[in-house]
DNA sequence: CTGAAAGCGCTTACAG
DNA sequence: CTGAAAGCGCTTACAG
């Protein structure tokens, strides 16, 4: 006999001699069908290869068990180890992630939305993205809820998780003043997006309490990115009265500013203090090794996916979780540099701006 | 009016005085449907804010436009590349992504496979995976076509795709036997996997072929991750005889090499080449910037996929595809160390042995 | 405990 | 061009 298609549950009614329905119910251990019953049919399934259509199932339950999960990319370490947190969560509980990159491109952005939503997902988790508002509406206007990863514009979200930026800011300044260094610089992300804004803001606020300056030209704006870390950094060196340390948005720029140290020759820390922000795998790996502020990602992808859990189950849970960095210190910092080192430095600035 | 759950074609249709199957076919732009009227339902779609049910046409249509991808983790850099290749391929075609990650576990790996299964995946990725020959069974006796991508064990499947590693490492060592060195060891893989198997073939014909001997001491295994190349980097600096440049299974090996040179205060490249695989991002950031092979990673996710829509579309591409690593030069190789740098060199380690 | 029936929301051959 | 009907493979209230 040719099989056409996979094994049903009519297929294995039929030489189990019972109704489909009954099938079914053994299927899902259900009390309601007879001990040796059940087992028989379970034994057929088995033995036929039988295989359950989550679609079917889908359809007649009106809930997918999948959740959809939007990133900006996911070739980026950062993404990647929130991925794995929300993962390794739904495989416990039996869903299945639909992973899609929006590329931070409105067009992407409206067409992974629309698929989820033909896709019925139970649920969205939306990863570090600079969604604005439209995208957002589409998100929200959706049956699913949904659940924000360190989003940069989450204000008309329900819910969401981030890293507590502000303390995890203060934390690297208070650092940096702790070794003594009166002038910081900051190398940001793109300006408005919030968690530059609440990193600079807590740089400012840690300047502030010191009673130290926060003069503008040592602030600057990259992308979060190693090449704009780089040539920004370079700019802060080159300029006449260069910091002597820098607190940057994340590992990837401070490892551009890493990179802008050697080439001007400067030593790290001795000349300059290098902090980052993440504790990317990249960060012990330079050299020196990056201090940092730590931010849990898988734990954040995880506990992103238990709110969306606890949500599908019909409770409410907290709306804007905050989850605390934690200061790593490693070898990119040190107390600031002495008047003789300061000296040295300074001269080879003066001779670099030829 | 109460909506309970989204609106159904039925929905359209009644608003419509048409059937559904007229709506239906409005709304796959049917040419079978009179304009006016087919004008008519999509505007009326759209302005209820009409969303296909993809599950209910997947259990219609015996097809479900998605795929599945299995890794091993995705917080992992190689796989995150692949991936974005994959998913935007899948994309830009229709499909949707399904991950999951086997973590080289055949208990999780039998769960992927059902769950694929379940899901009716049109077909399933396999990215950089260990997988035995229990876990390829499984997966081949789905109805869904496979394509691996660098797999360790592809021998029973269909289709493939992966880096040339033979000539890929025979370039690695054309360059250190061309810079001068004698005395070049190989940090691989766990033994048995076939990329290393083929690297580790490829060293050993490039040192033959050279009329260089092969010392079994100067042959190690780690396990692709950088703690075990750093402590394989360090046995091998550390012996009578040490090597003047060491050839790495991938980056991250030789990550951990770079790191166990500088512990022990050896300069990279002066006292000891080091040769990656991979061109991960961190490769062109360490310092000295590592020379490597560069893998096309998003490009071999991208080519997977495009296999695997062939296979789809009932083509029969080629079953076994190779794609070339590229060596990219970078700081961490010198010509092979003067008799008296070898000489401090080999005083260090007798030093360092104490 | 079991089965017949309806329904989930589509697609598509068939008949007109 | 259009509609009625069957079917995709499940679940589940209802009746027995």
């Amino acid at each position: 006999m040719v099989r056409k298609g996979p094994v049903s549950i009519v297929d294995i009614a039929r030489v189990a001699r019972v109704s489909h329905s009954t099938v079914s119910r053994a299927l899902q251990n259900s009390p309601l069908v007879n001990g040796e019953t059940a087992e028989r049919i379970k034994k057929i399934a088995r033995e036929s290869g039988y295989l359950a259509s989550a679609v079917a199932r889908s359809l007649a339950t009106r809930t997918t068990r999948t959740v959809g999960v939007v990133v900006p990319t996911i070739a980026d370490p950062f993404i990647g180890e929130v991925v794995a947190g929300i993962e390794s969560v739904a495989n416990e509980r039996g869903y299945s992630v639909i992973l899609a990159s929006s590329h931070a491109d409105p067009q992407r952005e409206m067409k992974v939305a629309r698929s989820f939503g033909e896709r019925r997902v139970d649920g969205i988790l939306v990863a570090a993205s600079r969604v604005g508002a439209a995208y957002g509406e589409l998100l929200a206007s959706m049956q699913a809820p949904v659940v924000l990863i360190n989003n940069q514009h989450p204000g008309d979200f329900a819910r969401s998780i981030m890293i507590d930026n502000l303390a995890a800011s203060r934390k690297a300044m208070a650092h940096l003043i702790g070794l003594g260094h009166r002038r910081i610089a900051y190398i940001g992300d793109r300006t408005g997006f919030q968690s530059d804004t609440e990193r600079l803001s807590g740089y400012r606020q840690s300047l502030k309490k010191a009673g130290l300056p926060s003069p503008p030209e040592l602030i600057r704006h990259g992308d979060g990115k190693a090449e704009e870390g780089e040539r920004m950094a370079e700019q802060l060196l080159r300029s006449p009265d260069p910091p002597t340390a820098i607190f940057c948005y994340n590992d990837m720029t401070a490892l551009g500013a890493l990179r802008a140290a050697q080439r001007l020759r400067l030593r790290v820390p001795r000349d300059l203090s290098l902090v980052g922000f993440d504790d990317l795998f990249v960060a012990s790996y330079t050299s020196p090794a990056l201090t940092t502020v730590r931010q849990p990602m898988q734990e954040m992808g995880r506990k992103a996916m238990q709110i969306l859990l606890e949500l599908l189950a019909g409770g409410a849970p907290r709306s804007h979780l905050k989850v605390q960095g934690e200061l790593i210190v490693r070898g990119s910092t040190a107390r600031q540099p002495s008047a003789a080192a300061r000296q040295r430095f300074l001269q080879k600035g003066v001779l670099l701006q030829r």
